[in-house]
DNA sequence: TGATATGTTATCTT
DNA sequence: CAAGATAACATATC
């Protein structure tokens, strides 16, 4: 799915991309995830592609903003040279069978000056395309909790943060209001490497723990960026320049790893319910 | 056929 | 009133 580091790695690819070109049409194909006027941003040049948390923003010459949040399923798949053909065929097949572009799961396509195209496909359409003032931005500021790889995020945040509840450390890891950005590969990953159960409340850490689960969090999100994302078992997540999966998967300790062995222990890797939401961990290493 | 997958938000419960 | 828990959203797969 994607979390800080695919949406992360689609920010840096798109930015490349598409930072400098000109929006010349937009094509809607599913209706409910284009909030806004499309009108508002044909002719506006790209200047800026930002993310925070798990959300995109395309700053445009015209004081707009372009937010996409990708949720569950969502892809962007930029390509360079597509001539008004109809399909082209991909590199690669991408999931859910949307080897083609346009395919079965897209829902609305912006056409550059250039010639370029910006595809966004949403099997389960919960994802969205919304065309905001770029003023709006700053009033709101989101509502999201401090970025992890930010300044703000220290031991003492999450120090304060953990002893004023009694939820489930899986489950504050998840707050997006707390920490943006994690969601449940990361946050089972993260516990894994912390050796910290995920049925502990965060009010009953200790500061040894608290220190080691920051270190845990900074630690692997550099380093699932560095692999340029996670594309999980049945998962939509793809690189944007190249509709290729990324790389971390292979680095997984415990998402989708039921029943298998811990590459630590040789112990059972079991999966839990929590929020309504699978959790992986490893009873014997995770304490 | 019914259980399962997940991010966010609205709504319900404690 | 706030914190926390849960349903809803859409759709495919097993």
């Amino acid at each position: 799915m994607p979390e800080l580091p695919e949406v992360e790695t689609i920010r840096r690819q798109l930015f490349k991309n598409i930072v400098g070109k000109k929006i010349a049409e937009v094509r809607i194909l599913e209706k409910k995830q284009f909030i806004g006027e499309f009108d508002d941003i044909i002719g506006a040049q790209i200047v800026n592609v930002w993310r925070r948390a798990k959300l995109l923003g395309f700053g445009c010459d015209n004081k707009k903003t372009i937010l996409i949040h990708l949720k569950l399923t969502g892809q962007l798949v930029f390509v360079a040279d597509y001539k008004n053909a109809v399909v082209i065929k991909m590199p690669r097949p991408l999931p859910f069978g949307s080897d083609q572009l346009p395919g079965r799961t897209t829902r609305i396509i912006i056409r550059f000056a250039d010639g370029s195209w910006l595809f966004f496909n949403d099997l389960r359409k919960f994802g969205w395309v919304k065309v905001i003032k770029s003023q709006n931005l700053k009033v709101k500021n989101l509502g999201y909790g401090p970025e992890p790889l930010g300044r703000e995020f220290t031991v003492e945040y999450l120090k304060r943060i953990f002893s004023k509840t009694r939820r489930t450390i899986k489950i504050v890891l998840m707050d997006q209001k707390k920490i943006a950005g994690i969601g449940n590969i990361y946050a089972n990953e993260v516990l894994f490497e912390a050796k910290i159960d995920p049925r502990r409340t965060a009010d009953s850490l200790d500061n040894s723990e608290i220190k080691r689960l920051c270190q845990a969090i900074v630690d692997i999100l550099k380093e699932a960026i560095r692999l340029k994302g996670t594309s999980a078992a049945d998962d939509a997540y793809v690189q944007p320049n190249n509709a290729a999966p990324g790389n971390y998967q292979r680095r997984l300790q415990v998402y989708q790893r039921e029943g298998k062995e811990c590459f630590h222990c040789g112990g059972e890797i079991v999966r839990i319910k929590q929020g309504g939401r699978s959790t992986f961990f490893c009873p014997h290493c995770q304490i």
